[in-house]
DNA sequence: TAACAAATATGATATATGTCATAGGGATAA
DNA sequence: TTATCCCTATGACATATATCATATTTGTTA
């Protein structure tokens, strides 16, 4: 991890504004002060779980993954997460510790505001208040969907709506780059690596994707949105 | 379902100060103008998943399950929800319609207040906007917590975290009765009928609990919270 | 660049979980 | 009250998934 000086890039941020829109020029001063800007590499972890909570992070570039690691030393993911997230998914007032370890996926940039100044902010604003609340319950309902969706359904259909979520949430193309390994969304999802790439393999075979390493381009939207509701 | 025309009762209600407690008099009373009192008897339908939101709700007695029924019929719950917690579960103010249904378990009363009149509270109070939000964040939290947890473990440990989370929990007691049947208790872990009570019989072949119909006492802590561990 | 570790891939086999069948008990409604 | 339906329960068997073994490919680091 390296501290980025490059304050500039606060000013043609996009998060700016979808964030800190509604502050006056004295409370925008408040939370610049207290933000530190971090650069991560691939692989770094950017918070452990059970650690104290004192600041609010927001990811500016990159991707991370959210997981927990067993007792056998097996990691298992909640959720991976883009530009504009929060990496607080908890709710970072009425709790004091992550329950969730977060690790870089990519080169990640990373926004860290110290949290007595956001809450300052926070109680002296509620437009502010509500927008980024509102932030983190539709960050959260997302999740709690996605858990809900993959431990309902068998292999094939946990596969199929991963796919189907990458390529029409995330992407929004048919053909991405998936940015995690066969591993990591075997853990992702609840199953072996093994099974994963089976059932990738699978896929490709029956001709309803093509793969090319970690390229993968969904051919056939109707087959794949079929699995996804018997499996 | 009725509606209940027991004024008095609102008086006297906790969640009254829980909730509304940072309110003036006259956005009270503006709240208590959109409110209406609910009584559902047990397997009612609250809520219809796809239906529009057009009211904030919460339950003040009782108790639901949240769920979807798939293309065969059968459900799967997300969780279930003790008084005082909301019947909306996902963020009232981002997205406009029920992901879930929500079914009574029991005679519950609910209160429900229109939307509007909320939002015009929320807009004006900054204070009852974080204790709103901040409820409905630690409940999604805990949603998290609960699907994450069972989905990374087989069916004795699912099992095990289940009766843990009821005793800890809910019920803060190592016997409690339990207000599903096993087949809802399947639905909720993601697991069959059959394979749910055959857990549970081996728990109490084991010493493990004792059961007599819906009555669950966990008679040895520790080793429910090893398969815990290790399932 | 070479050496090594990790990722991808596939087969054989073991284990976990689901499905089907059956049966008694208890709740609920006519 | 009886009749019916659902819940609880258990066994036998089928299927899904995990584990172990092995090989090739890819990416990372010395």
């Amino acid at each position: 991890m390296r501290i980025s000086y490059d304050i500039k890039s606060c000013v043609s941020c996009v998060y700016r504004q979808m964030l800190f829109g509604d502050l006056s020029d004295r409370e925008y001063e408040l939370i610049n002060e207290a933000r530190t800007e971090k650069i991560f590499r691939k692989g770094e972890v950017i918070v452990k779980e059970n650690e104290p909570i004192d600041s609010f992070l927001y990811l500016r570039q990159g991707l991370v993954k959210f997981y927990k690691t067993d007792e056998h030393g097996k990691d298992h993911l909640l959720s991976i997460t883009k530009p504009g997230d929060f990496v607080n998914l908890l709710n970072i007032f009425s709790d004091t510790n992550y329950h969730y370890s977060v690790c870089a996926l990519e080169e990640t940039m990373v926004c860290e505001v110290k949290l007595d100044a956001l809450k300052e902010v926070i109680a002296s604003n509620s437009k502010f208040a509500l927008r980024i609340l509102n932030r983190i319950g539709h960050i959260s309902d997302e999740v709690i969907l996605n858990r809900f969706e993959i431990s309902r359904k068998q292999i094939k259909g946990r596969v199929a709506y991963i796919l189907i979520y990458l390529a029409d949430q995330i992407y929004k193309n048919p053909e991405f780059r998936i940015p995690i390994t066969r591993r990591e969304l075997g853990e992702l999802i609840s199953m072996t690596t093994e099974n994963t790439i089976r059932t990738l393999s699978e896929f490709k075979n029956d001709g309803i994707i093509s793969m090319e390493g970690k390229v993968i381009t969904i051919l056939d939207y109707d087959r794949l949105h079929n699995i996804l509701k018997t499996g």
